[in-house]
Formats: C-alpha cells, structure tokens, sequence
DNA sequence: TACCGCGATGTGATCTTATAACATTACATT
DNA sequence: AATGTAATGTTATAAGATCACATCGCGGTA
C-alpha cells in the first residue's frame, strides 16, 4: 500500500483529517500504552509494542497482512497468528481499534479515556479519523434498553469522503 | 404487521428479538422489493429475488457461503460472484444489509424509508435485530461537518446479549 | 538449582470471505 | 436480424482469519 499524503486526526480535537505534531503524537500513544498496561499488569512485550507502533506510524487502516510484512522486515515471526495475536491484545486494552468496513486495524488517539469510538473513512482515499462518539452510544443504548438487548461494544462507522479529497474533486 | 414495531423482528425460530407473523413478513417484504425495483426501474430477476427469500426466510445474519449452498440447492449457479453480485444489487437498493461485525448478510426489515440502519447482534446467539437510528445519524453528521467530511452512509453495530440468551444465562 | 505452570511466540496448515478476469446469455431497442 | 448493455456462469486466486501444536521465557516453589 503506497503512503500517501499524511492525513489524519488531531490528538485534541473532537476528530480531525489534519495535520498534526507526528512525532511527539507517537511517543506519548507509546508512553499512555506502557502506563496502561503497566497499571493493569498487562505485558506490553516487544511484538505487541511493534505492532502499535506501526499502527502509530502509517496514522491509518492497516490490514493485518500489510502489518505482518512490516513485522517480518524487523525480524518478527511472520505467520499470522503473531499479527492477529498482537492485534487482538491491542484492541481488547483500548489502544487499537478494528475497522471493520475495512477489515483493518488502527491506533487508538484517544488513550486516556474509554470510549465507544465512531469512525470517517474516505472511501477515495482510505484515509480514517476517529471521533469520540458519547452521544452516539446514548442513542443506541435507549433503543437497545426497549428491548432488552444488553449493549457491551458498539461500533460507528461513516463512509464518505474526506476533505483533502473533496478539494482535489473540485479542482 | 402494521410496522409499529421500532425494533425488530424475529422468526418462529429461535432468532430475533420478538415473535411475528413470519409468512405475512416475508410475503410483504417480497412485495415491497418488487414494487421498488420496477418504480426504479430495476431488475428483480430470479437470482436476485431468491436470494431475498433466503434472507427472509431465515430472518437473521447469513454469510454468503451459506447463501451460496442454498442457491445450488435450488439450481442456480454456484460459484460465489453469483451469490456476492446478487448480495451486492440488494445491499445497494436497501433490500438487504451487510453486517460487517459477522461479515454476513441480513434482510431490510423497514422496505418503506431510506434509512441508517442500526443493528443489535447477540455475541452468543447471533441473532440480529435492526432498529431505526435517525438520531445517531444526526450525531454522526454533527461531528463530520465540523472537520468538513462528507457523509455518504454509516453503519452503527451494537454487540451484547440479547433478552434471550439474559434469560438462558439466568436460569 | 531444578522443576513446574502458564502465558506468549513461532510455525505450518487450513478455513472462510471476497474479487479478478473473461466467456456467455438474456433482453430491450432499433 | 443486428446491436448494445446488463446479468449470469465459471475458473482461478486474492485477502482475511483461525486451528493445532511445538517451543520459549519467566515467575514461583520445592
């Protein structure tokens, strides 16, 4: 998959596709992963450290394949279970999240807090920003409540088009 | 069924949420999809239909190799673009809807409005009901309009238990 | 130290889901 | 009948995910 331009969230705001602080975005996800999982004496092991910090790094929709080359290219087994076995541990502990419109995985930006996670995925560009979504669960949990349907996770994904991408189709 | 239901359906199986009239249901919607396609100036062809009845007759989310193994029960082609083609032509005009949660496919149940759909699945019994959600698209296009994407559609997936399977635990 | 238990990894095989590519058929219009 | 287009049939393969089992690493315990 060719990178292309560096699009994506702000650590602050509601949501973005914007630019932002990369660097520094990334070791503060690494360091909130490591106190997270120091806290709840979770093994933040070498694998599963690479693999955040490859999801960090592209700052988009990574399939599972796509992480596993890059994990054999730094000497890491290679065969799936290793990706999905990482993957797993991430999205379970909130520092990861599924994509699943996209079948692809991305790091989490809002480490603090735990939240149910609504996505935007530009479907010219592939780009993903993740937005924090407190309304959006309140909504399902009313319908949800009227039937007796006990919500444990839930999903929000948009699909459309991104704003990058809305310029260059106007051009 | 006079569609006063907000939420769901459910067969004379052990699927869905609720108990209804399944026949009258599945004729209905049958007759709906029909109506919608000739008013669109679509065609509702034998595949296409079939698949429909498939969906409608199990009532719940169905992979599309199952779809596939019914089809060739019934003598169409079975090679899989036969049952994704026609998967595809139904999700496209709002007669079906993919779980992507499940990777599976499930029967509109509200043939009448456009809408966003959003959908309750138990993680034990799989059972999948659709719930009308105009408000969490209000919450979604609030969010999206204040980074500039464009929404196209969304999907909002809840996953828990269901009242049945509350139950089943409980005894 | 030596041993045990357990979670994490490594590895090969396999299973499920989805699409590419191309040939053929059905249908409406002329 | 001739043509253009949509729909279907069919082969092959890509992409995503899991199973089963061997092995390693590390903390606790005898």
């Amino acid at each position: 998959m060719t990178s292309k331009a560096t699009i994506i969230n702000t650590g602050s705001q509601p949501l973005g596709f914007a630019q932002h602080n990369h660097g520094a975005c990334m070791s503060e996800a690494l360091a909130a992963a490591e106190a997270r999982c120091a806290a709840g004496g979770l093994r933040f092991t070498p694998v599963r450290r690479k693999v955040l910090e490859i999801l960090l790094q592209d700052h988009r929709a990574l399939g599972a394949y796509s992480i596993l080359d890059r994990l054999r290219e730094e000497g890491f087994g290679s065969q799936p279970p290793v990706a999905y076995r990482a993957l797993d541990f991430l999205v379970a502990n909130g520092l990861a999240h599924k994509i699943e419109r996209l079948n692809a995985f991305i790091a989490c930006v809002h480490t603090h807090h735990s939240h149910t996670p609504a996505f935007m995925i530009c479907r010219l560009c592939d780009a993903v920003a993740e937005a924090l979504s407190t309304t959006a669960r309140g909504v399902l949990h009313d319908a949800a409540h009227a039937t007796g349907f006990h919500i444990e996770r839930a999903v929000i994904e948009a699909e459309g088009i991104c704003p990058g991408c809305t310029e260059k189709a106007q051009a």
